[in-house]
DNA sequence: CTGAAAGCGCTTACAG
DNA sequence: CTGAAAGCGCTTACAG
């Protein structure tokens, strides 16, 4: 493979200047610039990003790290959407992406996670937060590190979706329908961040609407689809008045929906069912659901915009990224009756 | 950040020494070895993966190269199922982990993949190879960088999944049940590698049923669940006697599972509909679907494992990974008529 | 505007 | 069994 000192011979300049040439510094006569520049095509000269790496301290690599807190965490829709966004930035900038998932062990996380962390191989770090896991920024932030967290606590520069009005929204939409009767498929307290702030928005709406949060049925699933299907169950079983299942996310939605047509409720005509998160699989459900997009493009694209500043010594303020409301077929005014 | 002389210095030994204890070779007193290994766990050092790579010439990167061929890629669930299987691997031998989504430009690939290639950068790269897009590889060869690809044309180590044998088994399964009168949904022809072989193992256990394969009806979507709908849609009304649907993906089988209940067809009762791949959506549909399943996470899981075969300076032999017939509610035996 | 030279932090023949 | 020293391929003050 050819070296800069290769190109410097060719071109019969230094190799201080083709690096510096390379490197867009100005002051270059047009005539070295061009030297350069024709001497690097003709031997398709490409720099060795190790040795680049070791002189200047940057290695033009940022990863992305999120736990690996359990084994779907591969296909869930969020993550690869913000991925995507990341990827897009880090494209257009030059940048590549690593991507690391540090296992958890005992309250730690793994010695090879440390050691990328330590290694120096990082110029920055975007960690996906939405799973508590405190102890993953912690020597990101001791090594000094860029670094941006999306979703979580705000330690650092953060990026986070509007949970808040997603509950207000979601509640607001059922009770414009007319719904008062709602029951409440949830999860255990705080076992995701954002949880609280999503449960606080449907609570203030629904007192907004002059409708009593407590008072409303609950089942609390797992989030997965199965849990989903039970809860519908249990709660329909317990009030068969439910005109309405509000689920907190969209899979215990998709459960909700097959517990309904197991029972041979039609939604949205008998039984309205929201989610939350506008998974792929949210739209092609029969009937396709309603429920709040969180903007994970969107997300992504805002975070790595966010660690590029961070790059370039800015100081990039938090963002919280507003959530928006998909209306799709599986919500309706109650059946009048 | 403490370097390998700090650690050096405070043990007593040189650079050289540390090196080797640290890389695990060989003929050293075990008082040295500790010697060492205890200097280096007091000023916890790390190594510096930059400097390691340009002396060694190895970085314990590897890449996950797929091109982005169309905005989805990242929700692509097979892609994922891939990476979590390539991921694990990587992990368990302290390999990082790059991804790289190459653009497509004028037939070519973009600048930026072309240079990290050529960058020194990679031990390795696995080429997610579904969609033919020859040049991706091109490059990686010609820097004698080791490769394997996932799908594809073998043009180099390979692990493919055999789509002849799910063609087999899902057709072998509607006949089983007794359907005759089947359509198939399909695509354009070589829009994806492994749809001939796909089609071709249709026809095998169709015409070893004794059914034509040439004479079954046919409608052709682009994978999408929207065209699956119009596929089923366009069928059914030209043949409102077909008892099956087979479809050439999941997608397009939602799709179509979508048109019965539009049209009031009950699944499987009045019409079976099958999908391929068992995306995570496919198992949660009403009813779920009955398809094959590529063992995605073992594809990634091979295809690492003769990545770092090749790394170790063996040649293993390219690899068919079986698929398996997964029958859920959507399939049965036609109606009696 | 350009270049000589030190240095980034490792690994690796080569000696002994 | 251990070490001195060259070298990996760049970048970057520092001179001029």
């Amino acid at each position: 493979m050819p070296t800069l000192e290769d190109v410097a011979r060719r071109a019969g300049v230094s190799t201080a200047t083709v690096s510096k040439v390379l490197s867009n510094t100005p002051y270059f006569t047009e005539a070295t610039r061009n030297k350069v520049l024709l001497a690097v095509k003709e031997i398709g000269y490409v720099p060795n990003l190790a040795a680049r790496a070791l002189s200047s301290g940057r290695t033009q690599i940022i990863a992305v790290v999120f736990p690996y807190v359990y084994d779907a965490i591969f296909a869930d829709p969020r993550i690869l959407c913000v991925l995507e966004g990341i990827d897009a930035e880090c494209n257009l900038r030059g940048y590549n992406l690593l991507i690391s998932t540090p296992r958890l062990i005992e309250g730690s996380v793994d010695e090879n996670y440390l050691q990328l962390i330590q290694s120096g191989y990082l110029d920055g770090v975007i960690a996906l937060n939405h799973v508590p896991f405190a102890s993953i920024l912690d020597p990101v932030i001791k090594k000094g590190i860029p670094a941006v967290s999306i979703g979580g606590p705000p330690s650092v520069c953060s990026v986070s979706s509007d949970h808040h009005a997603g509950g207000v929204l979601i509640m607001e939409h059922l009770l414009e329908l007319g719904h008062q009767r709602i029951g409440i498929i949830t999860v255990p307290d705080s076992i995701n961040t954002g949880t609280e702030q999503l449960l606080q928005g449907i609570q203030d709406a629904a007192q907004a609407g002059g409708l009593d949060f407590n008072s409303l049925p609950k089942a609390v699933g797992d989030y997965s689809t199965a849990s989903g299907a039970d809860c519908a169950a249990q709660l329909l079983q317990q009030h068969p008045d439910l005109t309405a299942l509000l689920c907190l996310n969209d899979r215990m939605a998709m459960g909700a929906l097959q517990e309904a047509h197991r029972l041979g409720l039609r939604v949205p005509e008998q039984l309205t069912i929201t989610g939350y998160d506008d998974i792929p699989a949210a739209a092609t459900t029969v009937p396709p659901l309603t429920t709040i997009n969180q903007r994970s493009l969107t997300t992504g694209y805002e975070a790595s915009r966010m660690l590029f500043e961070l790059l370039n010594g800015q100081k990039p303020e938090s963002k919280i990224i507003p959530v928006e409301l998909v209306v799709r077929g599986s919500s309706a005014p109650p059946a009048r009756r």
